[in-house]
DNA sequence: CTAGGGTTAG
């Protein structure tokens, strides 16, 4: 099962001349339960487990910061132990932060012994980190790892993408991707999904984009709507409304049918280039094929009526929301608090602001902004008080 | 229960 093991000095070769039947690394932590290898015959296997176990417990008990010179004054134990079973252990557990200590700490170690770290070792962590939406610490940590030293499977160069395209360093992404691609690994659609994003962040790529989206047909990859609803937002931040309209077009035509959140990138496509006879069909559209509206389609129509000066209807609709069920959010009432702050309208944004909090919906930093922004300007601040 | 999408921001 577990191939790899780390040999880094002698005294373990000693041992296992001496042992030979013995399992080769110790499980720390026996997550799956399984009785395999019928080694607990002899009792030395249940030893280990224990053993283990009580590495795992000892590493979780320690506060953060003295982690290290536990792992210093451990290291022979440590470096012995199955790394990838105490790391899956440790993460499984809910200390990512230990795992991730431990981790650098055997990236440390067996760098001065000239080991390398097991690919799966490295695609764990990569993977906790993920999970953890740890992406500047994962973006951290890979400038250490030298990637070209491991080769890691689709999942953990997806997961990579993903944090290099969420801390904005998409030239990085876009390498990685191409040199993914030379080591003879084929993209998934979550992998293409993430450099579309990649592209459509980064901006004056429509051509890439459209590349991509070829590259996936001829991989015979089936579009979905994270595919469309990505392509769709990338048109939708640089205002390329024929290439919006164009793409959806030819995208149903190939039988995609599409959802709400691409449905919502059309509305926010011709919202922000006030076009509402655009934007109106789509909504149509959506009605005709019994597509459900949720609050970011609400929210879509209220930032529309508002461009336009449409006060009224932006405040009506709110009310035709909670009445459908969908609540109004943070970014309903922002929106509409701004609208109202560049119209000079502060008393019905106060008012609204005081509805949002009656209406159990908390303020959060941007709806704050809103309202300070406004007070300020009209140099009102003493009427705020909390 | 392996990775992934859309909305506020003067």
């Amino acid at each position: 099962m577990t191939s790899w093991h780390i040999s880094v000095d002698s005294s373990q070769n000693l041992n296992r001349q001496a042992h030979p039947k013995k399992p080769s690394s110790v499980s720390v932590l026996q997550l799956n339960g399984s009785k395999e290898e019928g080694q607990l015959g002899d009792g030395s296997f249940e030893f280990l487990l224990r053993k283990g176990k009580f590495m795992l417990d000892s590493i979780v008990e320690q506060p953060l910061h003295s982690l290290n010179d536990f792992f210093d004054s451990n290291k022979l134990m440590l470096l012995e132990a199955d790394i990838f079973s105490l790391l899956k252990a440790l993460a499984h557990s809910g200390n990512w932060e230990r795992a991730l200590l431990f981790f650098e700490w055997v990236v440390l170690n067996l760098k001065s012994s000239n080991v390398k770290i097991d690919n799966q070792v490295v695609e764990l962590m990569v993977r906790i980190l993920g999970r953890e939406s740890q992406h500047s610490i994962a973006s951290k940590l890979l400038n250490v790892i030298p990637l070209e030293d491991y080769s890691l499977d689709v999942r953990a160069y997806t997961t990579i993408l993903h944090v290099y395209s969420h801390t904005g360093k998409y030239k990085r992404a876009i390498s990685v991707f191409e040199r993914m691609k030379e080591t003879g690994l084929s993209p998934t659609l979550v992998t293409y999904k993430v450099m579309l994003d990649v592209y459509g962040k980064m901006g004056r790529s429509w051509d890439k984009i459209l590349g991509l989206l070829d590259e996936m047909r001829s991989n015979g990859l089936k579009f979905d709507e994270f595919i469309c609803s990505t392509v769709i937002s990338a048109c939708g931040r640089e205002g390329l409304l024929n290439e919006a309209k164009e793409s959806f077009a030819k995208l149903k035509s190939q039988g995609y049918v599409p959802g709400t959140v691409t449905y919502n990138a059309m509305l926010q496509v011709f919202g922000k280039a006030r076009i509402y006879s655009e934007a109106l069909s789509i909504l149509k559209e959506m009605e005709d094929n019994n597509c459900p509206a949720d609050s970011v389609t609400c929210n879509e129509l209220v930032a529309a009526y508002v461009r336009a000066g449409f006060y009224k209807e932006g405040a009506t609709l709110i009310e035709t929301m909670m009445c459908k069920g969908v609540m109004p959010n943070a970014v309903t009432y922002t929106t509409m608090i701004n609208a109202y702050g560049k119209a000079g309208k502060e008393d019905q944004a106060l008012k609204l602001f005081d509805k949002m909090k009656e209406s159990r919906c908390v303020p959060n930093v941007c709806a704050y902004n809103a309202v300070l922004r406004m007070l300020g300007k009209k140099s009102r601040s003493e009427d705020f008080v909390t």
